[in-house]
DNA sequence: GTGAAAGCGCTAACAC
DNA sequence: GTGTTAGCGCTTTCAC
């Protein structure tokens, strides 16, 4: 227990040092209010020279809105994530919020704990995954009055704001694009979808798609855990071993398939003649692999742009979709 | 402004509700002191039925320590850091710790500023990435009294925690194995290394012991901009159409190893019989590729691990050093 | 086992 | 333009 002895710098010692009350302090340190210039020039001196850190902790007390945003995200893995993230913290950075976060691992359970404790910095907005909340999760976010965004998903009821974009639609569209090709012997290698809900919107409507076209799936492939290359490696592999006469391949996300693509590679099966392969996410590394991956891109970044910027901008609640995009690239 | 009434529930109403004092109420939330069985019951009850949330912000405040931990990291693309913070979030989640984060992107200058926002929330601990800041944020955070971890980096002098491995070494161990493969005609690809100077400690190392061996470098390839798998196939080809003679290429890290890696794919340039291919990193992808990447895998997930289980236990000051694995790989 | 009261370090009226 | 003061919603003695 070496702690050096918390620096407690406090506003008043300021005040006192520069010789002048504790609100003129506050007033010069938030620029708000008046105060002459000379005054404000021995408050700063006093600051810079007791090197005080104002205690946002009171502020926010003493005030009314935190600036703060609570992230309840399922995963930190699968890059979708950060990418949502970064996002959404260059917008608040830029507009002096701050970010906190935690980790849910797909587990509604945790999710509603978390949404709890995150709920106790009375931030000014909580964003999260989709739609598919515990009720407790929904009464809660409801009842206490701070900004919900809900992200990544547009299939369903927004409990506040909603950002992202529709896997349903995603699912519908990538079928599509495999049935123009004239693929017709379709297979599918996922992960963990009772868990990854978008991930299962995206795969039924992908489903209802091909057989209202008359052309259903043939075979699937369903990894327990969460997506990875060498999960849709390994999946591609079992699911060739048990259906021979496929002719594309949909994987839940362009870490499968980008297995998929170097199971491919390796055991020389061509692209996409003897088997076409179809994504979703539009990784960059995808336009980086031999033959650009098929696939569809999201706006994960964008996402959490426009989501941190209508919390800054305290906008009214709405939905925003804001599309994706399909890349035909070459392996389908 | 459709904004609900901040539904402010506060614990003196739940004394009030429950028919008791404050502090009991207190006592029976943070299960801290004594009270009776049927006390809590009826606290408890009250906290059900009022949809209490307990205010964090005046908690901390009247209390001493804050459990909150402060990140401020370079950025959020490159995998490294989301994979810190997933080890790091992990064990602070199962301690009841609350993660604040920002992101620098590689600058020094924002990482002060950042640093002194983090630090108005008074948080248990800061952790930052590697030694590199200006001295107004060491001064600051040594001011501040509140623990400091440094991550992902050894080689240089702690301010308290330091936990990662060193760059030095990994650069060192990289051109000893490729010297040890007999490779001799050695080039490098690289990303931005006056902002990542992890990478660039890795680099100079590397160039040391090839000099050292009397095999000097022969040419680089270095780009503008955070690394990523287009820009290592950018720099592979580049710099083989300066160095057509070259044996080896050692990347600044797995992302632009792998894009050199799909280059010589591309290119029918075949691995590592006519170019070798070094990376850094260890990431999952470069064990799915038809040939697994040879690269030092690093601790990334297990620093985050660590750096938080040092500030939940409050250890002394220490440098952890959790070392690194060369993986041989086929491709070097 | 429980309650009253004094802060924690600020902000926001409100006087001056 | 500036100081005084009353909270913000808790935790923490300290009596009882």
């Amino acid at each position: 227990m070496e702690l050096k002895q918390q620096a407690t710098v406090t506003l008043a010692e300021v005040a006192e040092a520069a010789g002048v009350g504790e609100s003129t302090v506050s007033r010069v340190l938030r620029n708000h209010g008046s105060f002459s210039g000379k005054t404000r020039e021995r408050v700063m001196a006093a600051v810079e020279r007791l090197g005080y850190v104002p205690n946002r902790i009171a502020g926010t007390l003493a005030s009314t809105g935190s600036r703060l945003v609570a992230f309840v995200i399922p995963s930190l893995s699968n890059i979708v994530f950060p990418d949502v993230l970064r996002g959404a913290s260059a917008v608040l950075e830029e507009n002096r919020y701050q970010s906190v976060f935690s980790v849910t691992d797909y587990d509604p359970g945790r999710e509603e704990a978390l949404a709890a404790a995150m709920l106790a910095w009375r931030p000014a907005a909580v964003m999260l995954a989709g739609y598919e909340h515990t009720d407790g999760t929904a009464k809660m976010l409801r009842a206490s009055g701070c900004r919900v965004v809900e992200l990544l998903d547009l299939d369903g009821d927004a409990l506040d704001i909603a950002v992202g974009f529709s896997n349903r639609a995603a699912g519908r569209e990538s079928a599509a694009f495999l049935l123009k090709r004239a693929y017709r012997r379709i297979g599918y290698v996922g992960h963990d979808l009772q868990r990854d809900t978008r991930a299962g919107k995206r795969f039924s409507s992908f489903c209802e798609t091909l057989e209202a076209a008359g052309a259903p799936l043939i075979a699937r492939e369903i990894l327990a855990g969460p997506s990875s290359v060498e999960n849709g490696r390994l999946g591609l592999e079992r699911l060739l071993a048990r259906a021979t006469d496929l002719d594309a391949v949909y994987f839940s996300n362009d870490d499968m398939a980008l297995g998929g693509y170097f199971h491919c590679l390796a055991q020389g099966i061509a692209i996409p003649s003897q088997l076409a392969i179809f994504g979703y996410n539009g990784l960059d590394i995808g336009r980086a692999i031999p033959q650009p991956l098929s696939t569809i891109r999201t706006p994960r970044v964008a996402t959490g742009e426009i989501a941190a910027q209508l919390i800054v901008a305290n906008a009214p609640p709405q939905v925003v979709d804001l599309g994706f995009e399909l890349i035909e690239g070459a392996t389908a």
